[in-house]
DNA sequence: CTTGCATATAGACAACCATCGATATTCTCT
DNA sequence: AGAGAATATCGATGGTTGTCTATATGCAAG
């Protein structure tokens, strides 16, 4: 629940300097480009459903919010307001999706955003269809 | 179920030509940006719900296929593959989610894709936090 | 006004889901 | 090995939702 500074310190040690290069999985076309096929449709719903609820998405803002862009379960309870299996439940969703990547670090998982998926969603959505992220 | 030729140009014959300025009733702010309040969390979890389904994203993109951007509900049950029913549920959640704007000619009522919606999703999913669209 | 078509609503049912308390698992430090 | 802490899983429960059939509403043409 609190967290001891010099373990904090100590475990972020040797963390590697923030990833940001990702393994980019995209899941669909753009939406507005041409009809989705049922499958298209089923991943894009997939990630959207992760994505579609009020406290998956504070605890989203919650990570990004974070100084290092990150955050274990512990720091999300409290701010959200909600059981600690219910924080860890949505985590868990978020990560299925392909939205959030967890790193354990000694005690505690860490949780950062994924970028590259709610890219992915945002090219399905636009409306100039760029097929900017592509095959 | 069948439309008649000549009373689909007789009804389009005093359609405005498609506005593309719309109300722009944007939902939130950037979610990488800061914390969502519970509030903010809700709206943009709403309209995030209704299109995280599969038949609605695919009604979304049967809409945008057609000639005009725009379809009624009888031109949408049999590519869907739902009653007719469902289709009219569908297409009432997009439309109470924004995402749609419908306007009745004749007999029919035409269902066109309400761009501002969608895009502020995007400015909402937007890791760039841009503000483009803004209050 | 009646018939025919397009759309919406009502009611029902099954599947899914968000949430919780209780418990199990996994790790660290002593 | 054992205690303590962070996280995950389990089982239950109340609420939401996608789908259908049946029915109602609204518009147009004869």
């Amino acid at each position: 629940m609190r967290i001891d500074i010099r373990q904090y310190i100590w475990h972020n040690w040797r963390m590697p300097s923030t990833p940001d290069v990702l393994p980019s999985s995209v899941c669909c076309t753009p939406v507005l480009e041409a009809p989705l096929s049922e499958t298209e449709a089923r991943g894009l719903a997939h990630v959207l459903k992760a994505l579609a609820d009020p406290a998956r998405l504070r605890l989203i803002s919650l990570i990004a919010a974070q100084p290092r862009a990150e955050a274990c379960n512990c720091e999300l309870v409290e701010p959200l307001g909600l059981s600690q299996p219910t924080v860890s439940h949505h985590l868990r969703v978020l990560h299925d999706a392909g939205v959030l990547e967890r790193e354990r670090r000694g005690q505690w998982i860490f949780y950062r955003i994924a970028g590259s998926q709610l890219e992915a969603v945002r090219v399905a959505l636009d409306p100039h269809a760029l097929t900017t992220v592509t095959s």
